[in-house]
Parts: C-alpha cells; structure tokens; sequence
DNA sequence: ATCACCTATGAAAACCTTTTCATAAAAAGT
DNA sequence: ACTTTTTATGAAAAGGTTTTCATAGGTGAT
C-alpha cells in the first residue's frame, strides 16, 4: 500500500501539494496537478483512512444502531439511512442492541468509542436518561422510531396517536364496537401514543374504554401470542383486535387460528408498521403504514446538517397511513 | 475528550506505561496499574481509534456488502455475521452494491479504502474476476452465497445442485409430470446450478429435459411476474413450478392467481431459501432453506481466522433442507 | 527600474497511539 | 557484599496525513 510520500517523489513535489491536490484545498499549477494525479494512478494511491482521520477527527463513518438486524422493519429503515449517507461519500457501521437495554447501551458505547461522525440510534429499551446523556457529548444523535421531547430536534418519528386513531376510527367504521387492543411494552413511548389514539378513537366514537379490552405485550411474535391467550381467556366477546405492530399481528393471527377463529369471519385485525410481511400474510394485514424507508433518509440527512452544523429544513414528524387489506370485515 | 496523555498526567506516570495497563501488554505494578485504571475513569478516556489504527494498521472493522439491504435474505445473513464479529470486539461496515455490477465493484472498493480489516462479500452481479483479483490484495476476502473454484477456501456457499434437486423430487414425488422452472440470472453459478439439480432429478425420474420448460429471470419479485407470463404464454400445460427464490415465488404467485389459477389446486410451486417470507405467504410456500444465519456466522468465522493468519475448521459448503408447507399439491 | 503584493510550493508541526530501546531499581545468585 | 538477572518504567521514534507558516519567484503598479 503506497503512501503519500511515495507519491510525492514520483511526482517530484512535496508531500503538502499532494494533499492539496488530492482534496482540492488551495489551488495548484496545473502542470504539477497533471503529474500528482498521474503519480497517485500510477501507485493506486489511496490515502490511510487513520492518519486522516487522526488529523481531521472525522472517520466518515455514521453509525446506526437498530434492535434486530433480521427484523423486517430494519432493512428498510437501513436502506433509506444508507441511500443519503452513500451519497455523501460516508459510510454506514452497524451494531444490534438485540432488544435488551443492556446490549443497547453497549452498542452505542461500541459505535461513540469508534468515533463514528454522527449516530442514528434505533432503541426500544434504553431509557431517555441514556439517550438524553448522550446527546449532549459532541457527536450529533438522532433519534429514529421514537420521540423525546428533550430532543424533539433530533428525533424522527411517527405521529403514533394519529396511527392508534386510524386503526381504531377504521374498525369503527366497519360497524365493530367491542374492539380490544395488544399494545407494545408501555415503556416505550410509542406504545403509549398508539394506545391514546385508540382511546381517542373510542371516545370520539362515543364509547367507554374498558381496560380489560388492553393487554401490553411485547412488540414480538411470541408476545402476541400469549397476549392473545390472555384476551381469550376473559371472555369478552370482542370483534376486532388492534395491534400495536404487525410481527405481534402474526402471532395474534396464529393464536386465534389455533383457537379455531378465523380472520376477518369471527374476528378483524389491524395492525402497524406495514412490514414487508404484513402484505403476504393470510389474511393480508389491514395496517397502518410507517414510510420507514423516508425516514431513514431523514434520519440520515438530519445527521449530514448536524455535522455541518448547519439545521436542515428536514420533515421530522411523519404521518401514518391507513393500508386496506383483507383482515377487517363489516359486521351487522 | 481526553487524551492518554492526560490520563498519564493525572495518574502521574508515562503514557507508554498508560497503554501497557490499557492493552495489558506488558506487566504492571498492581499500585500503578490502580491509578491508572483510577485515571482512566475519571476522565472518561477512550483511546483515540485512529491513532491506535495507524500504528497497529488494523481498524477492527469488517465490511459487508449485500445487494439490497431490506431484501429479506440480508438480514438473517448480517445478523449471523454480527454475532461472530461483535463478540470477537470487531464491528460492522455495510455497503450496499444494489445488485449493479458497477455499484458493488463501488461499493467493495469504498470499503477497501476504509481500510476494513476483511471482507465479506455476497454478490451477484459481479465476475469471478473482480473477485479473484481483491483476492490477491493484502486484505482477506470471504464470499458467501456463491462459489467460485480458485477461492474455494474462502467461501461459503450452499450445495445448490441438491437443493434444486430436492425441491424437484419432492414435486415429483407428489406426482408431478410437467414440471417448470425458472432460474435466476444464469450468469450467476448458484443459478446454474438449481438447474443442474433440476436436471438430474429429471434425468433422475426417467423424464426428458425440456428447454421450453425454463425459463431465466432475475432473483427479483418482478422477474418472477415476467417468467410466469411467459411460461403461461406458451401453453405448456405444467403443474408445478419450481422457482429459484422465494422473492420471485411472490411475483409467481400473483400472476398466477391474476391468470385464474390457484395454488396448489391447479399449479405447484416450490421456492428457494426459506426467507422469513415463505412462511408467510398464502399459501405458505414449499421451500428449500437456506441456513442463512448460519452461513453467516461461518463467513465471520472464516473471516476472523484468516485475520489470525489461521486456518480454521469452518464449514464452508452448507446443505439445503426442504421445507414443506402449503403450496405443494399431490396429483393422480 | 523598483517596490509591493500575489501565487505556488515546501518545511515542519500537530494529531494520538503503540512499541522499541534504554535505564533504574529490585531480586536473585554466588 | 558484589555481580548478574529480572522487572517496572520512561523517553523517543514511527505511523501518514492535514494544515500553518515561511519563502521563492513572478506579476502588476508606480
């Protein structure tokens, strides 16, 4: 791997009008430019990353942060983080908090220590406090999937009471009236959004929430399984269910299945996210749509204005959106 | 954000003597070691990564580049990788080729200038050549999901042939006669060799290879979409179909029910990878796995050990097994 | 023709580690 | 008690860039 230095001598000049050459800093004679620029070809020069890096203090690397790396909703939010960062020549470095407030934290530890530019921090389980500590350290966090006032500025997230309404204004709409709700982990933020769009919905529809009609779960498949069990066993004779995201939506799905109720015949579903998944199922999942993809872009492009310092006119606050499918039916 | 040398400060030693405590390297006085260790806290010290990379030439990095990263193949595969990589203390740098030959060649040369310890490349669009020639370079190279003869050491791969076989002696164990296929992009050696599977266990059954039976498409939804409407154009009159990925399955599968046909009843189909989709889908697809997650901890693994300068007992070649779920039908 | 001012370039410092080499002190051997 | 070996530590070099400061040569103005 050739240096610099090599260069320079090649091309007969000093170490500095490489570097001037190379990142077009100050102009140089266009002669001498001729020859550095065949002298790097020549060498197949390409600067060390480190010695720049050491000088700049930028590693051109954005780190992201997400809770399960084969989690349906990760790919897509990845490839819009990835679309702006690849633009703007940098780079994307990953690491999984695999859903435990412990490894989180690690994780982000792991990408600070690494020097990344700017994180982008997908977390369900760390608590404010963490993300509120490190935000103020200088390298720029954002916030994807979740909302802390604090750090509203940083945050991209899902208008999820909007969401919560949709869901549950939809199955109204459809002549359900007895409609019970699995939520995510209440300590998420979200979770309690979407469940205050469900109660608004009710309300507005001129109905009681009956808390027995809730039960939290946890956001995974497994969770909306046993969640469901739970909902049966109360007997409350319920005609929809909404569900705080579409991985609990399956398992939801297969629960009722097993308990011989079909969907949407005996009983609808909505659920959230629309994941790739959710179109393939069977039934296909009526859900709330988050543009994920679009706000990994705005996530990344927050990042990019952070580091220049500049504020971005970048949309921050996205709006769900109703997808028809076949797990809702009318009754009466 | 502090430095060794204030850290060597505070605990009043030599910074040579800091790094030696921090890299254990070299016996320390235990009373040394304590006020080191004691400054190092206080400070909140990290050492500075690019500093550390440019005298140990290493990034602790490695790269990965996929095609697409919300395709649902990528993310099991990442997340094997990550577990390997994140326990060894290394970390993650993906880039996405976009399934272009020329944004992949991109986006390995963007990570080879990243100085990434080692490689990991799942490609489909590039050559062999490109490969072989990185391959020659200082910096280990891995590929996965593909074979290629001079670097049989360094990848991991799937036994294709086999598993295009299984998936057409299952269809022709449930009685199918007539049976299609439609390839991946040919040019791509896994392609190849589903079909060579597909071939023997024809050749297996006593049946004749048909040509107009095949029909090559582009590992794409889409592609799937295209192949079904040609096939169905020319009137074959097949029962089953064997798809060389589940992504396309999905495109199959709607054209085939837009053309009035349902599956099992009227077609078969039997897909390829076992992508957290299949389950899913309606009907639930017959399959062949690919242990992707595996697959990708091996990768990591071989990764790691040629880092070590080891050669490692890693399994490279990984058998496919056959899923069956819904979308299989017996005849006669 | 002389002077002031650009312009292009080079020399050297700075960035922060790891690591080699040297040395002082302590431990062990005679 | 004296020499030799071991152990713990420090000083300094090396790693490859970017960037500041200095300087030589050239350009334009008087």
């Amino acid at each position: 791997m050739s240096t610099i230095k090599e260069v320079s001598r090649l091309a007969g000049v000093s170490i500095s009008t490489v570097s001037r050459v190379l990142n077009d800093t100050v102009p140089v004679a266009d002669e001498t430019k001729r020859r550095v620029l065949n002298a790097v070809q020549k060498l197949d020069y390409q600067p060390n990353a480190f010695a720049r890096g050491l000088v700049t203090n930028r590693s051109g690397g954005v780190g992201v942060t997400v809770n399960d790396l084969s989690s349906p909703y990760f790919g897509t939010l990845l490839k819009g983080v990835e679309e702006v960062i690849e633009e703007a020549g940098m780079h994307l470095i990953v690491a999984s908090g695999h859903a435990k407030a412990e490894t989180e934290r690690r994780a982000v530890e792991f990408l600070k220590q690494r020097r990344t530019d700017a994180l982008i921090i997908h977390s369900e389980e760390l608590p404010d406090a963490d993300l509120l500590n490190w935000a103020k350290g200088d390298i720029p966090i954002l916030v994807i999937g979740r909302y802390i006032a604090e750090l509203a500025k940083s945050c991209v997230y899902l208008d999820n009471e909007t969401g919560g309404r949709l869901a549950t204004r939809h199955l109204l709409e459809k002549g359900h009236r007895r409609i019970a709700h699995i939520t995510g982990p209440l300590s998420i933020h979200d979770s309690r959004e979407r469940l205050v769009g469900y109660r608004r919905a009710l309300e507005e529809a001129g109905l009681n929430y009956e808390e027995d009609f809730v039960v939290e779960a946890d956001f995974m498949e497994a969770g909306g399984q046993i969640a469901t069990k739970r909902l049966l066993e109360r007997k409350l004779d319920f005609s929809a269910i909404f569900v705080a995201n579409d991985q609990m939506a399956v398992g939801v799905l297969q629960t009722l299945r097993e308990a011989g109720l079909r969907v949407p015949e005996d009983i609808s579903l909505v659920g959230f996210d629309d994941v790739l998944l959710a179109r393939y199922l069977y039934p296909a999942l009526t859900t709330i749509r988050q543009p994920l993809f679009e706000m990994g872009q705005a996530a990344a492009k927050l990042a990019l204005a952070a580091l220049d310092g500049k504020e971005m006119g970048v949309r921050r606050k996205f709006e769900p959106e109703l997808i028809v499918r076949k797990s809702v039916t009318s009754i009466r």
